[in-house]
DNA sequence: GTGATGCATTGACGCAGATCAATCCGAGAC
DNA sequence: GTCTCGGATTGATCTGCGTCAATGCATCAC
């Protein structure tokens, strides 16, 4: 289920996994030379604290492998998940001190880091990577706002919906699938993380599952494995029109 | 209640009301020169669609003077407000052709736009700019995930008094009122625009309004015009402990 | 003045989803 | 095998907010 993760040794960039999708992915031979003098690789495992909210963070990064998650948390316990983290996913605002967010891995998690200050001074002379750095922030900036439809406005079964597509779509796009026919893929969140994805509580979670199963909306095996025998039916209750961006 | 709008002549960047606070704000003179030759100003009345969902869009640009909304519609007609323009906020996305939500002009508003293909151009070769539209954007970004936690786990009343401190906030920055004592300030939203925003119904507003105003939490003058005694109460209301920024 | 129009308030009622609680299931540990 | 433990499911009940509907209150046209 998960891609093998690398060596903690020091990796050759060429040869990286997220190379063309991360922050780096415009970068020219020479200016990889420069990232991985201040680069290196660190792990953890699932249910670890990558980042706790207000802590001085001294790196910014990108995940190689896994998957983590940006939450808030209130006083009184209420949390909200506010990212989803997968591979080529960067971590970290250039020009601040403090993390702004809880930083959970959910599985076991590999992190390509980069030292934050030499970072931030490669950004002022490398274009590059202000760049794709900005495209990166403004595609979160859109998915966050969907996000904020989701949260907003639909109801239990389309929060569902809308999440079991998200999944849908990004493991196509991943894996390269057959894009006609079934779509099979593995929950990466529990119900509870699922539940603070969507403001939800755990059990309208498992509820709204166990009723998209017996409408056949989906089919499960086991409590993760996933089959979406129409995609298009899984959008319409998800109260998507369109497709929205299946790879085609 | 606005300022005054300037005219639609030609206007001297220099002279500009968000010369220090827009994506220009990091421009030394030579840039506002060719920033000027692309430049040009538009006016909207309150209410008026300034960008349809969908359109192609041909400008990007910045607010100079009013309120604008982002906002995202489903078929049946939900709406959900996922972007709260002001003065100096930028509109449009370099690099995309579409719009991917509509903007409103919620008062009279003034708009300095730029011709998009010589824009993304300048981006290039002007590392000011982007740098400071990186920056902007991630700004733009975390109150996006701070307005989740408010969609997704806040109460009514929390999300009605989440929404106050923003406003009152955000007003006592621009005017540099005393930072003690009584916080003024008019409601620059309707009703049904506050629901929009925080994902309820005009109705449950209209209740919550009139419930903090019982509890003193606030007072009222007319309907729009709002008066907190004690701004930290009203952060206790909203759910947030730490001051969360206020100039001090 | 009267009527129309847009925004806001307030009430009565119902329901979607939260809360509280019991049970189930699979994976380890031993 | 049994026990434990974390995650998941399902049920019963409660409640916050949505829905439907009436009323209030300015502003504007005439």
């Amino acid at each position: 289920m998960l891609q093998d993760p690398p060596t903690l040794a020091q990796q050759q960039c060429g040869a990286c996994p997220i190379r063309h999708r991360a922050v780096c992915a415009r970068c020219d031979s020479d200016e990889l030379e420069q990232l991985e003098e201040i680069k290196y690789y660190r792990s953890f495992e699932a249910g670890q604290h990558i980042v706790w909210t207000g802590d001085r963070m001294d790196f910014v990064g990108s995940v190689v492998s896994g998957i983590a998650t940006l939450t808030q948390t209130m006083e009184d316990g209420r949390t909200q998940m506010v990212g989803l983290l997968l591979p080529s996913d960067f971590v970290g605002r250039p020009g601040r001190q403090g993390a702004a967010y809880d930083v959970v891995a959910t599985t076991d998690v590999v992190m390509c880091c980069f030292r934050k200050k030499p970072f931030e001074q490669m950004m002022e002379s490398t274009p590059h990577i202000a760049h794709r750095l900005l495209q990166m922030t403004l595609d979160e900036l859109d998915a966050a706002r969907e996000w904020m439809l989701v949260l907003g406005r639909k109801t239990a079964r389309e929060k569902i919906a809308s999440l079991l597509a998200i999944i849908a779509r990004r493991d196509a796009t991943l894996h390269l699938s057959a894009t006609k026919g079934p779509l099979v893929f593995d929950l990466p969140l529990t119900r509870e993380a699922m539940a603070d994805y969507l403001g939800l509580t755990l059990e309208t979670v498992s509820r709204q599952i166990s009723s998209l199963r017996r409408d056949g909306v989906i089919a499960l095996e086991g409590k993760r494995h996933v089959t979406v025998p129409d995609f298009q039916r899984l959008l319409e209750e998800a109260g998507d029109d369109s497709d929205g961006g299946m790879p085609s």
